[in-house]
DNA sequence: TTGAAAGCGATACCAA
DNA sequence: TTGGTATCGCTTTCAA
């Protein structure tokens, strides 16, 4: 006999096998009270003959808690963040526990509806990747929803966080430009209202300066976070009356439309222009020319996020940071391995 | 006062307005039953004072309904599946529906094991993009939860289904490579145990054997459908006997790999080798060279999906085809217009 | 070790 | 137009 999710409920179990509804819980999930050998056996086989599945709605409502985590992410097109929809998916899953996808399309708004969906809807956590760092986690708060936030959370806030040090990544990223002794590095940013776009701006403008180098603010080319973005960066970059010879660029998306503007403009990458981006994917492995990028290591951020969620003691504002890298690749003018494709991509 | 998700029930509404239970469901709900005017109000001021909203987990068990649906790809991280996911999940929300995301990660056994996750989650339809096309979908007929495939569902199905005729898509991008002049047109083909890959195959050859051309198996490159899988299909081409001087690519990723490939071989494209590849996305717009690439209405799938499902009609085994469409970039040597990037991405 | 029954928080029927 | 209440299918306490 099939499955027969939908259409037999404990009852049949019980009556079948000969017991209590009760019994039939206790068996089915082990617990909470004891069951003897022979009336286990008996359920067990009550329930392989009916094909009895276990209504999860039933028990989320009855047992409280729905074993569903909300994420919440700007746009899932967006490569870096499927890669890590797809972690967070894969160790959901492996532990019984099913993932609703938000996306907000980039708006605030939205952002904000999905949240309160969720809320109502009774995950039992969220994991939220913001359109910029000023998250609203009072809805959250007043719901009592352990919330993850992938970003460096407001300070005070009770939201746990998962990141990596951005001002340090673009220090970093700016940094090897300059070791490759270029000496007019520039910044394609993100929007310059966004939080996040000044931390790797902030990165940008400290190796700079300790390198004795102006850190100018026609250096900045403020752009979308987009491909879109980034192509017209590029070609502001390249018409304009500033000379860069290194650029380190908000993400990638905005450095695959930089190397398009930079093809269109006969530009060569890396001779006339050095480029290192940050949120470097399997994208940045596979781009004509291959592009150095600041990595962030997305299997640790999804598990320590879903542990941090998962864990029962009382949920504070811990925060964890983790290690990013610096992906050397034909961008920045590296002699560089090039990729193993042991993760097929 | 601001929401109070979790903590105010329908109770302490009845309570604040001086009305029954039953009376507040009926506000919520708009119905069954109709409300005075007055009574209508008290209750509405009750809700907004006591921050109330409903329990969808009780909402659905009483109903019957979770307003949840459930979305299976092989992986997540391919830029097609995304920009679905995206375009589904925007559809949904926007009518007050959620999705689950389904992340097989290319396996065939994990994909059963989300079907059925999803049907004990008492989902009110899945959305299938199989890994390959015989879906497996007796689980979720015997629990009546409707189900549209995104492929040419198995004839005699239950399923209903919305697609791409792949066959008529192969020929037409192989038939304009062969307008281009080219006379050994190969093609990287997906697994050749997939269904899938073999539609694609036939329209290949069928464009050759039109032409006269023989559609020799030499002609064939087997590849997984990744980076990683066009890649190698690249190098076993380019260190090969056989002689192309054009190639069908079975899918985008592919294509971005044979790219990879091809630049290390100093292989010109379009010169030396003309490439149009299957399922192109923004991606295509932004390699180097572009891509010239068949392309499947996203949009369009994604809403004739969702009607599908949310049709109250009895579900049966309807299939919808959607048109594809040729976009002529550089990679297959045509003349073409510059993308316009309208929709930022 | 078992089972009866009180919730969980809604929907919607039936009576008033 | 209202309101009392059976019901959805389960978890878990409490008593036996």
């Amino acid at each position: 006999m099939g499955l027969n999710i939908g259409k037999v409920t404990r009852r049949e179990v019980a009556l079948a096998a000969g017991t209590s509804e009760a019994v039939v819980s206790y068996v089915v999930n082990n617990g909470p009270r004891p069951v003897s050998a022979s009336t286990r056996q008996k359920v067990l086989d009550a329930i392989a003959e009916t094909g009895y599945r276990p209504n999860t709605i039933a028990r989320s409502l009855a047992a409280g808690s729905t074993k569903t985590y909300g994420l919440i992410v700007p746009n899932i097109r967006n490569p870096f963040l499927a890669a890590l929809a797809h972690a967070l998916q894969q160790e959901m899953f492996s532990t019984g526990r099913v993932l609703l996808l938000g996306d907000s399309n980039d708006n605030k708004e939205r952002e904000r509806e999905i949240l309160r969906t969720f809320i109502e809807r009774r995950v039992d956590g969220i994991i939220w990747y913001g359109v910029d760092r000023d998250v609203d986690m009072r809805d959250a708060h007043a719901a009592g929803v352990p919330i993850v936030v992938l970003d460096k959370a407001p300070s005070g806030s009770e939201a746990a966080s998962v990141f990596i040090n951005e001002t340090e990544a673009a220090f970093a990223a700016t940094k090897h430009l300059l070791e490759h002794g270029r000496n007019s590095v520039g910044i394609i940013s993100g929007p310059r209202k966004n939080l996040n776009s000044q931390d790797r701006i902030d990165g940008w403008r400290q190796a700079l300066t300790l390198n004795k180098i102006a850190a100018s603010d026609r250096l900045i080319f403020e752009a979308g976070y987009t491909r879109g973005g980034g192509y017209a960066a590029g070609k502001a970059m390249f018409s304009g009356a500033v000379q860069t010879d290194a650029v380190f660029v908000s993400n990638e998306l905005q450095a695959l439309g930089l190397l398009a503007a930079a093809t269109e403009f006969g530009v060569r990458i890396p001779e006339d222009l050095a480029i290192v981006c940050f949120n470097g994917t399997i994208n940045s492995a596979f781009s004509n020319p291959t592009l150095s990028a600041i990595e962030q290591p997305i299997e640790t951020i999804a598990k320590s996020s879903i542990n941090l969620l998962l864990r029962s003691a009382p949920f504070a504002g811990e925060s964890i940071e983790c290690d990013f890298r610096l992906r050397r690749r034909a961008s920045c003018g590296c002699d560089y391995e090039r990729d193993t494709f042991d993760r097929d991509e």
